[in-house]
DNA sequence: ACCTGAACACCGTTCAAGT
DNA sequence: ACCTGAACACCGTTCAAGT
């Protein structure tokens, strides 16, 4: 709050009028942040594995842009603002199209949300990583996240997931 | 620092002769909650999916008795000590054995361990979730984390995964 | 080797008061 | 409506001093 209001050029208990707390103030920010994630191309709409690759490829883009905001984020468990539901109706819209509803639709959308926004909380350093190792590159870190996305959506919309009773 | 000192009975900078700051006594403390995790039972060798599924949910548990541990295990950007060493290599063996090796092992199990840190980060409070929803139950968290391992493992264990180049 | 008292440079937040 | 000064109850950490 402190830093905050030296960048406004302000005294710190200034910002109590315009905010109740620290944490409604980073409440507020970190949905503006997920505002900048756009909703997949609809010219994509026949081929909802994709749309899903897209959208949550371009989340996970968005926290990258954002990392010093990431670690709180996790700390305030995920926002819950109307940005960040907007998205999950999407995604529950693109996971209806390839045949994903009910209760398996929801476990599949809290998967693909603990997956991206992990990966962009432990971008760079990742722990049992051997030690001697260099740290990861950026983009090496990307093809990570979009191979293992892959795997996941691949398990997501499989026949067997989908017919699997819960 | 000075929960820890009092809990002790001890003043605050007592604690100085014994650990060097803060973060150096949370990297010790986790690292001492992952000596918990219990290796898979070597008479399932011959089925290292279901090894890396024992694994995995193991140390999802072990976190799980831990939750205030989880949010700063996430800020410190997971453990690196021995422990953490220990399981990270586990994984890479009963990977080598479902026939997933190289980068592609390292990429597999970058992604299991963002998975399982990131479901017990999340333990109760999922982002993105229907507003008015119900928090949910423990029980149904685990069943939605087992699911969710499931098709990752089955992705990562695939043999489009296992022949593909990276 | 292990502890203490005092202090330092921080926090988020409140409250009364000003314009 | 928006800001300020002063204060409160905290932090992690250091340093000199004690045993």
């Amino acid at each position: 709050m402190r830093a905050v209001a030296e960048r406004l050029a302000v005294a710190p208990n200034a910002i109590y009028s315009h905010v109740a707390s620290k944490t409604a103030l980073i409440d507020d920010v970190l949905d503006q942040v997920l505002a900048e994630v756009a909703a997949p191309d609809p010219s994509a709409r026949d081929d909802p594995g994709s749309g899903l690759q897209q959208l949550m490829t371009a989340t996970h883009e968005v926290l990258l842009d954002h990392p010093d905001l990431v670690p709180l984020y996790l700390a305030r468990q995920g926002a819950r603002g109307p940005n960040a539901q907007r998205l999950g109706e999407i995604v529950l819209t693109l996971l209806a199209q390839a045949g994903v509803t009910g209760p398996a639709a929801r476990e599949a959308l809290r998967v693909l949300i603990v997956y991206t926004i992990g990966f962009a909380a432990f971008a760079g350093r990742l722990p049992f990583d051997g030690a001697g190792e260099s740290p990861l590159a950026t983009d090496e870190l990307g093809r990570n996240f979009d191979h293992g996305l892959r795997w996941l959506l691949a398990g997501i919309t499989s026949p067997s997931a989908r017919t699997q009773s819960p």
